[in-house]
DNA sequence: CGGTTTTGACCGGCGC
DNA sequence: GCGCCGGTCAAAACCG
């Protein structure tokens, strides 16, 4: 595994409220991440102020490496909406409501972010061969949600935009670190001997 | 049998 | 007012 360096891996867009700020990964370990950042970026059922500030990244697009991709998620309309509708049965989305997009370049549709999703929906959009897939975590209080869909440009590009933040850990992220969070309190408890 | 995916219907905002 | 479009619902199908 490469090592990551937020400030010159450039994929990854962010956006939270009226304060956009940009930035772009090409690094699917990164993209791996994002859920777990965003998570602990606010972590209690009561923090009602986000701190996007925790996983914020500066935005270095002339560094982008991807080479050829090209697109952006605004061009797509995966971004732009945001704060004009929320079509569908559903609620009004917050206009508070963060959404991250990442471009990763995988042959896979869906990448796997430790986070548990339930699909619950697809739509051909416009001027896009390939469908958006909708889903939603799958954790009881958490309705966290996620866009998936290929760059019309270039279709090995897979536009990932969460929704939300998680109110809950990673499940296979606690599943990997616990172990060693056993070994870690069991040396401490050692040593204090 | 319970959880997930598929897929057509439905809904609401927007532009004309 | 109407049609388009994107997001969601929900029943049926699917799967382990």
């Amino acid at each position: 595994m490469e090592g990551f360096d937020i400030d010159t891996n450039p994929m990854l867009t962010l956006e939270e409220g009226e304060n956009n700020s940009f930035s772009s990964f090409d690094d699917k370990t990164l993209m791996m991440m994002a859920p777990s950042l965003m998570f602990s970026g606010d972590m209690g059922p009561s923090s009602s102020s986000c701190s996007p500030a925790s996983f914020h990244m500066s935005a270095q697009p002339e560094n982008f490496h991807g080479g050829g991709g090209g697109g952006d998620a605004e061009e797509m309309g995966v971004l732009s909406d945001h704060n004009k509708k929320n079509k569908g049965k559903g609620k009004m989305r917050s206009s508070t409501m963060q959404r991250i997009a990442f471009h990763t370049r995988s042959d896979d549709d869906v990448l796997d972010d430790g986070y548990r999703w339930r699909k619950y929906g697809q739509k051909s959009v416009k001027n896009n061969a390939h469908p958006r897939s909708y889903y939603r975590c799958t954790y009881h209080t958490c309705n966290v949600k996620k866009q998936v869909q290929r760059l019309a440009k270039d279709p090995n590009v897979v536009v990932t935009t969460y929704e939300g933040v998680h109110n809950h850990p990673c499940e296979k992220l606690m599943e990997t670190l616990s172990p060693l969070l056993r070994q870690l309190q069991f040396l401490t408890r050692v040593s204090d001997l």
